[in-house]
DNA sequence: TTGTACGCGTTATCAG
DNA sequence: CTGATAACGCGTACAA
């Protein structure tokens, strides 16, 4: 491939300027840029990246870490992510960890030696995360999204989880439910599923009721029919569930219908996440609807301002419940409770 | 950040020693090299790619150019590609082109000045994509996935979209099916589309049945509700859908339920792709499944292979017919038509 | 406005 | 086994 040089010689330039007629073109005269550009034309000139990025010590490279890509949340997250960063400019480097820690630690060191100018990361537990620690003695502009901020270190964008699930679960109660559930993936994994569990349970306990332990399924995505049976059957059967996000949701939804429930005649569901498909399906997901793509676009704007040098606080989105079709009052004349506001 | 030559003076040795001590340890004696490994340690060096990538004239980076991450099909396929990819050394800088003929051509731009050892791309349309044409002129190791090969001069992974839907159409004959319609998304757009409405066409007159006209939606995702109504009426109301894609399947299947039709009783749909959340559901989705795991490994190994020199062809994938619960005899009594196989 | 000259951090080629 | 040195392609003081 041909160098500047050889585009400068063509033109009749030194070296120099037809350098500057790319990266500074207001510095060069008109006429000369052309004769530049013409000739840049001709040889099939493309500008190496890597060479300016040696040479000015910013790479426009922004390194994006999710734990997978088959969970919409993030692959929208990272949709969003890559329109603004690319409309500004930035070029994006992605890598999946799969919520395993020791694979954060390798994705993050990878981006540093490629000299990104920022990352974007989503770590499956920011409490015991070896990947942060590095990434906090590095002076590395960093934005964390989904992450709760309980590391103060760190610009974090996310909804408050524990919240979010408070409310989904007071929203069951409401309509009656008492004998609520809780199912998630692995659930040490994630820092996330452990503030929703949180606040599942406190929403339990403003109703006095029981706070059932969490119901594990061996997939972040997907029930396992095996294990969701038993809380279905005899005086304890649960009357609703609420699931850590959507994709588990809609699995469940499934595995019920086939299991010869309905929903929400018999049992109601609730998801997390507010995935589009949720709304497609019938009956519609009731949900706690995370702004996705807000979630992405913010971070990306952070972090961009990171870059930029201006001083940037973390944020706090907001979240909001979708009624969705996929709940309703439980099916037993089930006395309500004393205690619901 | 420190460099390799302070690594080098802080060792005592000279910055060519120090350097081999990471890229060919084999070559530098024991002693010495712990000598370095302590000073690189203690400076907290870390290898510049950048310079690196300079100096070889290879990046290890590979172009991941896609036309959504909206759609599972391709996050599906690129995290099987960042799999791969990653357990090779090689990194992903991906971008996004909302089928956009002008983004692609911006984006395989920016790719090559990157200097990517590679590209994996999805175009909206092989036949007429002027990115193609842009590539074509360049040396870069190159694959398509899931566009026909038409263009002989490329590498291509893809499932044989029309001889898929026929066989999806032909599905829903031999249940009795003659009233039979297609909906996809902005029709022009995608070329995998437009084969599979030749597939549907053919089965179509294979079975001496009218193929109807394209039921064109706005969105490559999702169902309007006004645009389906009028098929769903009179005399001529269809029994059975097929999609060009499993999202559009599933919206079209929730419209349906909502507006009143129980699938697959009144109404059978089938689907394209074979997303992991067609299995969730209920009713399951019938679908074409294309292997997209494999898609997205086949593309990488292929891309790896080329840029390792070796000879390699184009690849034709497996697809196969999930049956679901979404498709049945029609409701009405549909004499036969007399020339099913 | 244009040219000269240096350096960005590595790796590769030669000598020693 | 180790060291000196020249690239890789570009941006940018500084000088003209």
């Amino acid at each position: 491939m041909t160098d500047i040089l050889s585009v400068a010689r063509l033109a009749g330039v030194s070296r120099a300027t037809a350098a500057r007629a790319f990266s500074d073109p207001e510095k060069v005269r008109a006429s000369t840029r052309e004769k530049i550009y013409a000739a840049s034309e001709q040889l099939g000139f493309r500008p190496n990246y890597v060479a300016r990025q040696l040479r000015t010590q910013s790479t426009r490279i922004i390194g994006v870490m999710l734990p997978t890509l088959s969970n919409p949340v993030f692959s929208e997250q990272l949709q969003a992510m890559e329109n603004v960063a690319r409309a500004a400019g930035y070029a994006l480097m992605v890598a999946t960890t799969d919520y395993d820690p020791e694979r954060e630690t390798a994705v993050l060191e990878n981006l540093l030696r490629q000299r990104v100018d920022g990352v974007a990361l989503t770590v499956a537990d920011a409490e015991h995360s070896p990947c942060l620690q590095l990434l906090a003695q590095e002076a590395l502009p960093a934005v964390l999204v989904h992450n709760p901020s309980a590391s103060a270190h760190f610009i974090t964008v996310s909804v408050d989880n524990q919240k979010a699930m408070y409310k989904a679960t007071r929203h069951l109660q409401k309509l009656g439910h008492r004998r609520i559930g809780m199912v998630a993936g692995p659930f040490q994994q994630s820092d996330r599923a452990q503030l929703r569990y949180q606040g599942y349970c406190q929403a339990m306990q403003k109703a006095k009721l029981d706070a059932l332990p969490l119901i594990e399924m061996a997939h972040h995505t997907r029930v396992d029919s095996e294990r969701l049976q038993p809380w279905l059957q005899g005086d304890a059967a649960l009357t609703a569930l609420v699931c850590s996000n959507d994709l588990l949701a809609l699995s469940a939804i499934g595995t019920l219908q086939r299991l010869g429930y309905k929903v929400p005649k018999h049992i109601s569901v609730i998801g997390f996440d507010g995935i589009a498909l949720g709304e497609m399906v019938s009956p519609a997901l009731c949900t706690i609807v995370q702004p996705q793509r807000e979630l992405g676009i913010a971070a990306m704007e952070s972090l961009m301002g990171l870059i930029a040098g201006i001083d940037i606080t973390s944020r706090r989105l907001d979240f909001s419940l979708r009624k969705g079709e996929s709940v309703a009052r439980p099916p037993l004349i089930d006395k309500l409770p004393g205690n619901l506001s």
